[in-house]
RNA sequence: GCUGCAGUAGCUCAGCUGGUAGAGCGCAUCCUUGGUAAGGAUGAGGUCACCGGUUCAAAUCCGGUCUGUAGCUCCA
């Protein structure tokens, strides 16, 4: 007999050899049914594979993301599978899952396949499913698996083979259809009830721009026909929800061919947004003590060669600007902080001035390349919510918990009610690419891990994703429709003190360097607009959007009335605009409602007898009559629940 | 940057296999002066992204450029 501990810590006995599914059926028939995979030892494997000691067991379904990358992953070999028999002789890469359903790199050969294509492939793969086949592991030795690939001529599967280990490799079966696979997958086909083929795409064989291109294949499945019709609907939802579209139709931001690819021109509506937004920031920060600078565009090249950065990244720059005629050398801004070291220095720094925390809406620019643009997400100019935070070692957990604390403020204004955040240390086992002592790094990685102990975040940890110059801490945001969006940032610097040879005196009269800390909570102005649109679908909060109310008269007549019910409204704090066409009333409230006007005002013969206005709520219809200075009370307490 | 797809009025788009351009919305003017999601009439607007080629003839076919877009690679 052997013990099996599950998830809630009880410990059961079970015959050496039980399965994952034999404990699934002694629980429930329920879950027996719906069980994926399972966690053994903190290994995922398949539901038949024998259990011989004592181990803690975590049975796998949907709802846990190791049950779904592997239902994906199988789906992704039963799309393999129906492409192998609608196109003999295809070639094959890779197939795994990812964060929203799997794809299939393949080499089709002489075969056109296109989107027309995709009603025959699903239902092919549904055929399949039917067939019930079971899909099982098998291990096999490197030579067999050079062999029967080889003969096959799947050439990248040889390659794949030929990377990996003897004793390592394995094999899985279904039906007529054999890959090279680690797993684990699902017992067979069956649970698989959906499969919807999303599009197809260029794809590198891995990811090298000099190897072949196969055809990636991306598809998503469900073990609910309902959920992938739910899953539709969200993509629809995403389609409406587009920055791109609503900055184009509210009239927030636009682009122009003359003035370049990638540079945003925002109009006189995203303007106000992207103020008011900054205003709301400098307000926080200016109570936790930050202090506001402002620094050039350009600056000379040696500034970048000292902070390394020409160095990493100055190939792949604007080339620099030259005076003409000392031939001086000068970059566009990529980063604020070489500038903020510059402000630092200015001055000789005592232990008693730190921290030090600058910040600037400091404007810079990047070249992207071209494929990378994309509206307000991924730009060549864009305005980073910047500071830079110098402070003594000791205090570098202290600064993280603060500007921890600006986030959350900043992320609860604008309802992002989930968040989580992704600590980034550098790879323990390649430590060369990154600057700094081993002895500072371990320093900065364990505040960070403290602080966010100590906040009660609950933060992902990641290996090797850290910047080339220290850890950092990125904050994701889930939107309205639950797609997740990187912002804010928080970057520990031990290299650009180092490189500018910062200095303060400390308390013992020594000289001592300081710690630096990037921090940017919007992360962009550009960015954060776009995922706020999205976000909010063009609704913004009351307290950002650019109008607040709109005066719809019921007639030409009441207009010079609306223009003083406006000013009247004005000097209350609120701000809108007048709806002056020759229309009906119910024409302005129906464009209105579309352009999104969070409050419309009706002003008639009644409202103007009696000194009230007639709201409306966008989206919900009237609220009846009131006093202008109880529509402003109205907005006023909206406002004061979220700041 | 690479590969695929696209570019027609301010916006959304139609225009089959070549015969020199259309709708809806928007805009302007006029009529209408209205009561909680589209009142009516008239009108203006396009070098069919740009450059070149094929052709008697190109929005349409071919090549190149630019821009957008879906991915790949990249992201201080």
């Amino acid at each position: 007999m052997i013990n099996i501990t599950l998830p809630d810590g009880s410990v059961h006995q079970y015959e050496s050899g039980v399965t994952p599914l034999d404990i699934a059926k002694g629980i429930s028939e329920g879950l027996a049914r719906n069980v994926l995979a399972a966690k053994v030892n903190d290994k995922v494997m398949e539901l038949y594979r024998p259990i011989n000691a004592d181990s803690t067991v975590q049975l796998l379904t949907w709802n846990d993301e190791e049950g779904k990358s592997t239902f994906w992953h199988t789906s992704a070999h039963l799309l393999a599978t129906a492409l192998q028999e609608l196109y003999p002789g295809i070639k094959f890469g890779i197939g795994p899952s990812i964060e929203n359903g799997f794809y299939y790199d393949i080499d089709f050969g002489d075969y056109q396949v296109s989107s027309e294509d995709f009603a025959k492939i699903e239902k092919k793969m549904m055929e399949l499913v039917q067939a019930k086949t079971p899909i099982r592991r098998r291990e096999v030795s490197k030579a067999e698996a050079l062999k029967t690939f080889g003969d096959r001529g799947e050439v990248y599967k040889v390659e794949l083979i030929n990377d990996l280990e003897d004793g390592t490799i394995s094999f899985y079966d279904s039906g007529s259809f054999t890959d090279l696979c680690r797993g684990p997958h699902l017992v067979d086909f069956s649970p698989i009830k959906a499969v919807k083929l999303i599009n197809l795409a260029g794809a590198y064989w891995r990811g090298d721009e000099h190897r072949p291109q196969l055809t990636r294949v991306y598809a998503i499945s469900f073990p609910k026909k309902k959920e992938l019709d739910e899953y539709l609907v969200m993509l629809e939802e995403a389609k409406k929800r587009d920055h791109r579209k609503i900055g184009k139709e509210m009239g927030l931001f636009m682009f122009s061919d003359m003035v370049g690819k990638g540079l945003p021109i925002w109009l006189p509506k995203g303007t106000d947004l992207r103020l008011r937004l900054q205003d709301f920031l400098s307000k926080i920060q200016k109570r936790y003590g930050y202090k506001q600078v402002m620094t050039p565009h350009i600056g000379g090249k040696q500034l970048y060669v000292t902070s390394g950065h020409w160095d990493h990244y100055g190939a792949d720059s604007f080339r620099p600007i030259t005076t003409p005629e000392e031939g001086e050398e000068y970059l566009l801004k990529p980063m604020n902080c070489p500038h903020h070291c510059m402000i630092y220095k200015n001055e000789p720094m005592s232990y008693k001035d730190l921290p030090l925390r600058l910040a600037e809406f400091g404007t810079v620019y990047r070249y992207e390349q071209s494929g990378e643009l994309h509206g307000l997400t991924r730009v060549r100019s864009f305005t980073q919510d910047d500071a830079h935070i110098f402070c003594r070692p000791d205090q570098v957990k202290d600064e993280f918990i603060k500007v921890m604390e600006i986030i959350e403020i900043i992320f609860k204004a604008l309802s992002f009610e989930n968040f989580e955040a992704q600590i980034s240390l550098r790879d323990p086992n390649n430590t060369t690419k990154y600057v700094g002592t081993d002895e500072n790094w371990a320093k900065a990685e364990q505040a960070i891990v403290e602080a966010c102990q100590e906040k009660g975040l609950k933060a992902k940890v990641e290996y090797g994703e850290a910047a080339f110059y220290g850890p950092k801490l990125d904050f994701m945001v889930k939107d309205a429709i639950g797609r997740r969006w990187q912002l804010g940032t928080i970057q520990v610097d031990y290299n650009l003190p180092e490189r500018f040879g910062l200095e303060y005196i400390g308390s013992d009269g020594m000289k001592h360097r300081p710690v630096m800390i990037h921090r940017a909570p919007f992360g962009s102005m550009e960015r954060f607009c776009a995922v706020l649109i999205e976000h909010t679908g063009g609704k913004f909060p009351l307290w950002l959007t650019p109008d607040q109310f709109i005066i719809l008269p019921v007639s030409e007549k009441y207009v010079e009335e609306a223009k003083a019910m406006k000013a009247h409204l004005e000097d209350m704090n609120l701000r809108g605009s007048i709806d002056m066409r020759d229309e009906k009333i119910g024409r302005k409230i129906r464009d209105a409602e579309l352009a999104k006007y969070p409050f419309m005002l009706i002003m008639g013969e009644k409202e103007i007898g009696e000194g009230t206005l007639s709201v409306r709520r966008q989206g919900a219809g009237d609220l009846g009559t009131m006093k202008p200075e109880d529509f402003a009370a109205l907005i006023g307490k909206e406002i004061s629940e979220v700041m």
